[in-house]
RNA sequence: GGUUGUGUAGCUCAACUGGAUAGAGCAUCUGACUACGAAUCAGAAGGUUUAAGGUUCGACUCCUUACACGACCA
């Protein structure tokens, strides 16, 4: 027999005994809020009648007591209920938490669970591509970029789980005069270093000559300046500048020696992005080049002219007029037919789709491109393409420093690569010092370092909504207790080792142990079991709205609960066979549940800490 | 100048999208390791939600106006 979803349960009856109330038309049960109980008042779920007391014709409270009434006679999970100003409290039943817990701890539940994703992945799951990290090729990833590897990682985990097919595409910016300048000053000042002869990681040693590149290119400019040229004209005419656009001219026009070296050199950089990215943790599907699709906008333009949806100006560039969508007249191709950004993503887009077949696609990108997105958007709707209304831009803020805004300029970045090490570093003192590490090998323990390194770092960045602006103080801002990623992951640890000694002692979380026989609960007992059911709702409320924050805090909650019950309900202790299995039932599912959870937002959990 | 985002406890963040006395963590103070892990738990203190109006049974949330900070577009 099947165990409904208590939620659907609760709802439906309230839908019914609306219409017994005489409110028609009912609210489908999914059409109306249903909240969780503020701790001062007995209860579990509130349903809130104000909304619906004219339509019964009675004053809120008295629809609240009839509604109490009617649940209380026809629905078998609700024990008791009280009324409160209005609000409709809803007790239930300690032998329904149990049966819950008893549903969710079957595993034949979850095989049935898998199968009908499963058929629904071949039939009508949603198909999604999440766009994220898209780096330049001209400097190694910082604290900014780690914002948006977390956040699309998060996302992407997020939907799958929520049952779409989730296509992780990385689209990375390896074009353009940004490169040639990191590619003019190696010619310059690299005397043939590479990785290996320098010993640094590709993606620095090519930042490092991007960082020289301003350096000189400064001095240049303040030469000229000396020699008597303005700024502007200085800034335009330094060497260093024109002998990189000469540089972006010929790679363009395919010279074979700038092709090789823009070659190398991104070589080189991919191979530290490798590291980083297997380093803190994440992964991508498919990987698309800004060199191969720039070509394609091209084609979107020749499009847009036909369709008279694009208009060329009489110097010959190209426009569209978007003002009726409240923004400006955008440009499209320039006078002398080379592209610009919107340009390249015109044809990105396209590609994606043709590659995917996704109508939905979520870009991972900076607020500061908000309007670029924007425009975006509205174009492709112009153009009537079938993924233009499935844009959808997810726009994070800036990770301040105490210092202010990060400037790779005035280095004062903070790298990805010295971060995560020193977040390590961090976890090896602390866990060190707790004296947590004794029976692990070396590996064991460094991996485990790591493990809480980024487990930090990952609730860090994640706990907070994505389109806030956030500080990272350095020396503060990261700290292993409390409201923290090590919080969650410390319970994780902790349950698993009672699991682990219970089984030491034959004992097992055997739910037949007792079905039929505990009908009583203890109250950290009901609200670890109404925690470890929400795990689905907060699943499709993250995938609805892609916040991972929700499912960060949904896990901080749960490991609170957790904590909580272990403190109040003794486990190997407890004298009685039934509430033992009952409780390591519990501690089985908070195990399970907090991985699976972390595992969304690409945090692991450690089995010892 | 135009568009847009943000503003909540000393600090960093929540608030289920209009619901009850605005909640957590850090920092401060108090208590709990001879019960399974104290990276924990229990408790205290901390608020005119930037300001002023408005909408209604009810506003951090929606609407005006102003202020502060940021981003983008000329």
């Amino acid at each position: 027999m099947n165990t409904p979803d208590l939620d659907l349960t609760l709802r439906t009856a309230l839908s019914a005994a609306l219409d017994a109330a005489g409110v028609r038309p009912a609210p489908a049960p999914d059409a109306f809020s249903l909240q969780p109980t503020r701790k001062e008042f007995a209860g579990t779920y509130t349903f809130v009648t104000f909304p619906y007391a004219k339509a019964a014709g009675t004053s809120p409270d008295g629809l609240a007591q009839r509604l109490g009434e009617h649940l209380a006679a026809n629905c078998a999970a609700v024990s008791d209920f009280n009324v409160v100003k209005g609000f409709l409290n809803l007790e239930i039943a300690d032998g329904e938490w149990v049966r819950q817990l008893v549903a969710l701890a079957k595993p034949t539940k979850q095989t049935e669970q898998l199968e009908t994703r499963n058929s629904k992945l071949e039939t009508q799951a949603e198909r999604v591509v999440v766009e994220y990290s898209s780096p330049n090729t001209n400097k190694p990833l910082h604290l900014g970029h780690l914002r948006n590897n977390f956040l699309g990682y998060a996302v992407a985990e997020i939907l799958r789980e929520n049952g779409a097919i989730v296509t992780k595409a990385n689209l990375i910016n390896d074009r353009g005069i940004h490169i040639c300048k990191s590619m003019i000053a190696y010619e310059r000042f690299g005397h043939g270093e590479t990785p290996t002869s320098s010993g640094q990681k590709g993606d620095h040693l090519v930042g490092h000559y991007y960082v020289l590149f301003d350096k000189h290119y400064c001095e240049e400019v303040q030469q000229l300046q000396n020699e008597g040229l303005t700024e502007e004209e200085a800034k335009k005419r330094a060497p260093l500048l024109t002998d990189a656009q000469e540089l972006l001219r010929k790679w363009e026009e395919g010279d074979a020696e700038t092709v090789d070296l823009w070659r190398t050199m991104n070589s080189w950089v991919y191979d530290g992005f490798d590291a980083t990215y297997r380093s803190i943790g994440v992964d991508f599907d498919k990987f698309y080049y800004e060199s191969e699709t720039y070509l394609l906008g091209k084609e979107r333009v020749e499009e847009g002219l036909a369709k008279g949806v694009f208009f060329r100006k009489p110097d010959g560039s190209v426009w569209i007029d978007l003002t009726a969508e409240g923004l400006d007249e955008k440009l499209l191709l320039r006078a002398d037919g080379t592209s610009v950004y919107i340009t390249q993503d015109l044809g990105t887009a396209e590609l994606k789709y043709q590659d995917t077949g996704c109508r939905r696609s979520v870009y991972v990108i900076g607020d500061e491109q908000n309007y670029h997105m924007q425009v975006l958007q509205a174009i492709l709707k112009r153009l009537e393409k079938p993924y233009a209304d499935g844009i959808h831009h997810l726009s994070y803020g800036m990770v301040d420093l105490p210092s202010g805004r990060m400037k790779s300029r005035e280095g004062t970045v903070v790298d990805a690569d010295e971060l995560v090490a020193e977040m390590i570093d961090t976890a090896r003192a602390t866990t060190q010092e707790l004296g947590k590490v004794d029976g692990l090998t070396e590996a064991e323990a460094e991996a485990l370092y790591r493990t809480l390194a980024l487990g930090a770092l990952k609730f860090f960045l994640l706990k907070v909504e994505p389109k806030k602006r956030m500080l990272f103080n350095p020396a503060e801002s990261i700290d292993f207790r409390g409201h923290t990623g090590p919080f969650v992951q410390y319970t994780h640890a902790r349950s698993r080792s009672i699991s682990r000694k219970a089984a030491e002692q034959g004992l097992t979380a055997d739910t037949t142990a007792f079905a039929g026989t505990v009908t009583e609960l203890n109250a950290s007992e009901r609200e670890l079991v109404a925690q470890l059911i929400g795990y689905r709702a907060a699943v499709r409320a993250a995938a609805n709205a892609l916040a991972p924050s929700l499912i960060a805090q949904y896990a901080y909650e749960l490991a609170k609960a957790s904590n909580r019950f272990l403190a109040e309900s003794p486990v190997l202790i407890e004298p009685d066979a039934a509430r033992r299995a009952l409780r390591l039932t519990l501690v089985g599912q908070v195990t399970t549940t907090l991985q699976r959870a972390l595992g969304l937002l690409g945090i692991g959990a450690p089995e010892r800490m």
